[in-house]
DNA sequence: GCAATCAATGCAAGCGCTTACATTTTTGTC
DNA sequence: GACAAAAATGTAAGCGCTTGCATTGATTGC
C-alpha cells in the first residue's frame, strides 16, 4: 500500500491498472493510440487514484509546458490587468496555462522573474514595454524564447511588440489641447526612468509643444507616483503655478480622475476653470463628471492578439510579427477651449 | 561544444569549473559547504554560461518549489488585484513565487487549476471564498496541501480562511440604511449561485430587512453581471418600481458607481431623491460625487496575513488558524436619510 | 610524523514522466 | 489456416536536479 500523503504516479496508475506506464501516458496524451478498452481500464484507475500528472516530470520529458509567461508591472492597475485577463482567456481556449509575475516597475525584479519564468518551462514570453538591460534579450535569445513586448509600439526597435506608440497617441492629445487655444500647460506625471510608456508619453507633450513654439520649459510639470490620491494632490500642486494653466494633461487616467476630484473640492469648474485629461480610457473615465476626454487604448485586443501570435508562433511556426495598434482621441466635457482667465 | 540553442546543466557546469554536479548544486543551495576557491569557480562558470536551474528538475528532486498558487475569479477587478498585490509582495519578501490562475467564476475551471497549481508543485494554495466541491477539498487534502480561504469569513466552515464576514458586514449597513428610515429598498447584486461572498451579502439584507419587520419580498432586486456599465443599467431599471426606491444597495462598489453616473443622467439628486450605498471601499468610491457610502474592507491586510500564515505553515509548521478582520461603515454622502417622495 | 578527526568533494540513485524502439497481438488476405 | 502488415503494448533510456553515503584531503594533537 502507498504512502497516501504523496501524490499517486504514473506507475501507480499503471500497477493498477495492469498496463506498462508507457501506456497510461499515451492514453492521456494520445487517447486514439491505445483500444477502447484498455483506455477505460486506465481511466478508471486514473479517476480511482485522482491522479493528476507531475507537471516538473512531464515537462523534463516532454521538453515543451504549453505555459506561457508574462511579466507585467503590477496587478493593482486596470489596465495591465484587463488586457491580461484576454490575453489568459485566449489562452485558455487554445489550452494555454499562463504564468503571471508582477514586477513592481522594478528591472532587477524583472529580470529575476523572466529567468524563473523560463525556468519554469515557459514555453514563450509576454513582458511590458521595449525597457530593459540588452543582456536579457540576449538571454531569453539564448535560450530560444518567444518574446513579444506589448502597451507599446516603437518601429526603431528590434524586438517585436503588439501594441501602440505612446509617443505620437499623446502628441495627437496634445494637439488637440493646443488647437482649442490652451497655452498655459501643466503636465502631471509618474516617474519615466523605469516605464518607457511614460517616458514617450512625456516626449509626445513635448513635441505637440514646440510644434507651436513653445519651450519645454513653459510647461508646469509635477511628478508623483501613481494613484488617484496622488493625482490629487499633484493637481492641487500644479494650480498654484503663476501664471495657472489652463489645462492640465494627466499620463494616465488614474491621475486625470484624482485631479478631477480634486478640483472639485477646490470649487473649480470643468473645463470652464480648467480642463483636464487623460490616457488609457478606462471605465473609469466615463464616471468622473464630467466625463473625461482621454486616449482610447484597445487592452483587450491588444492581449488577445499578443496572445494569437505568441500562440501561432508556438504551434505552427508563424514568425512573430510587430503589429502597430490604432488609438484613437475620446473627446469628452473635461477638455474645453482655452478662455481668458478671469 | 553544446548546442547552444539549449539552456546549460547543472553538468555543463560542473564541467566547466571541473567539479562534480553535487558540489554545484552545493554552491547553489548550500553555499558555506564549500571552498571559497571552488565556490568562486563555480560561480564564474554559472555566469559564464547564463546558467539558470530548470525548475521542474529541481522540484522533482528536492519535492519543494517554495512557490505559492492563488486563483482569484478575475484579474479585472480591483478588489481581487489589489490584495494579490499585497500577497505576492510579502511571498516574495520570503522568497516564495506566486503563481496565479484567474478562474472567470467557473467552478469546473477553479477546479482544473487547482489540480494544475498542485501538478506544477505549488507548496500551498490561496483560493477565495468556501464555495466549492467538496471533493475538491478532499483532494487537496489528499495530497497535503495548506490551504486558505480569503474574502471570507464563517466560523461555521470548517476550511480555515483569512477574511471577513460578508453577511454581517453587510447586514450592518443595510441596519443603518434602515435606521435612516428608508423602507423602500431596491438591491442591484450580481449572480449569487457561484460566488457565495454576494451570496452572504444578500442574505445580510435579508436580515436586516426582517429585523424591522419587512418581508424580502418588499425588496426590488435587480440581479445583472459585474461592471460599471451594468450596474447603470440596474439602476434605471429598479428606478421603475412604483413605488419609486428611496435607496439602492449595491453589493459592490463597482455596480454602485455605475448607479451613480445613471442617477446624475436622470437628473436625480443624490441623497435627496435616491440614496445609493456600495461595498469593498475600493478607491473609486470617493471619486464619485457624491462621494459613496460602502463597507471598508482592508484588501491588502487581508494579503498580508493569508501571506504569513502560509508561509509560517510551511517553514515552521505554525497550524493555519482562522482570522476574522474587521471591516466598518464608510458613512459619506451618497447616503442620506429617508424623506417622503414629492 | 602519524593516527584521528572533520571538512570538502564525488558517486550514483532516484524524482515522475515521455518516447524511440522492440515485442506482442490483432486484423485482413488469399 | 497461414502469413504479412498494422495496431497495440511493453521496455528502458533519458530529461536535470538533489542528497545520502563513500571517498578524499586537510588539520590537529600528541
Amino acid at each position: 500500500m502507498k504512502d497516501n500523503r504523496t501524490a499517486p504516479t504514473l506507475q501507480d496508475v499503471a500497477d493498477l491498472a495492469n498496463v506498462s506506464t508507457a501506456t497510461v501516458s499515451r492514453c492521456l496524451n494520445f487517447p486514439d493510440q491505445v483500444t477502447d478498452k484498455t483506455r477505460s481500464r486506465v481511466m478508471s484507475a486514473v479517476d480511482r487514484l485522482g491522479y493528476t500528472p507531475n507537471f516538473g516530470a512531464r515537462a523534463m520529458a516532454a521538453q515543451r509546458t504549453r505555459t506561457i509567461g508574462a511579466i507585467i508591472p503590477t496587478m493593482d492597475n486596470a489596465v495591465f490587468a484587463r488586457g491580461i485577463q484576454a490575453f489568459q482567456e485566449e489562452l485558455d481556449a487554445d489550452g494555454y496555462t499562463l504564468l503571471i509575475a508582477s514586477s513592481s516597475y522594478r528591472q532587477d525584479l524583472e529580470e529575476r522573474q523572466i529567468k524563473s519564468l523560463i525556468a519554469r518551462g515557459a514555453d514563450a514570453l509576454l513582458l511590458i514595454g521595449y525597457e530593459r538591460d540588452p543582456a536579457i534579450y540576449r538571454f531569453i535569445e539564448s535560450r530560444n524564447i518567444p518574446t513579444l513586448v506589448t502597451w507599446a509600439f516603437d518601429r526603431t526597435q528590434a524586438q517585436a511588440s503588439i501594441g501602440f506608440d505612446n509617443r505620437l497617441a499623446m502628441r495627437s492629445l496634445a494637439r488637440e489641447v493646443m488647437r482649442l487655444g490652451h497655452r498655459r500647460i501643466a503636465l502631471i506625471t509618474i516617474d519615466g526612468s523605469t516605464n518607457d510608456r511614460v517616458a514617450r508619453r512625456m516626449q509626445g507633450v513635448h513635441e505637440a509643444l514646440r510644434e507651436v513654439g513653445l519651450h519645454e520649459k513653459s510647461l508646469v510639470v509635477h511628478q508623483t507616483r501613481y494613484g488617484i490620491e496622488t493625482g490629487a494632490e499633484g493637481f492641487a500642486q500644479v494650480m498654484q503655478a503663476n501664471p495657472r494653466p489652463t489645462v492640465v494633461i494627466c499620463v494616465n487616467d488614474v491621475l486625470a480622475v484624482g485631479a478631477v476630484r480634486k478640483a472639485r473640492e477646490m470649487g473649480l469648474s470643468i473645463p470652464d476653470d480648467v480642463s483636464i485629461v487623460g490616457f488609457d480610457d478606462i471605465e473609469l473615465a466615463q464616471v468622473t463628471h464630467p466625463e473625461l476626454t482621454t486616449v482610447h487604448v484597445p487592452h483587450r485586443e491588444m492581449g488577445r492578439r499578443a496572445a494569437r501570435a505568441l500562440i501561432d508562433n508556438l504551434e505552427h511556426g508563424v514568425p512573430i510579427t510587430a503589429q502597430e495598434l490604432s488609438v484613437d482621441l475620446r473627446i469628452r466635457q473635461s477638455l474645453g477651449p482655452w478662455r481668458m482667465q478671469p
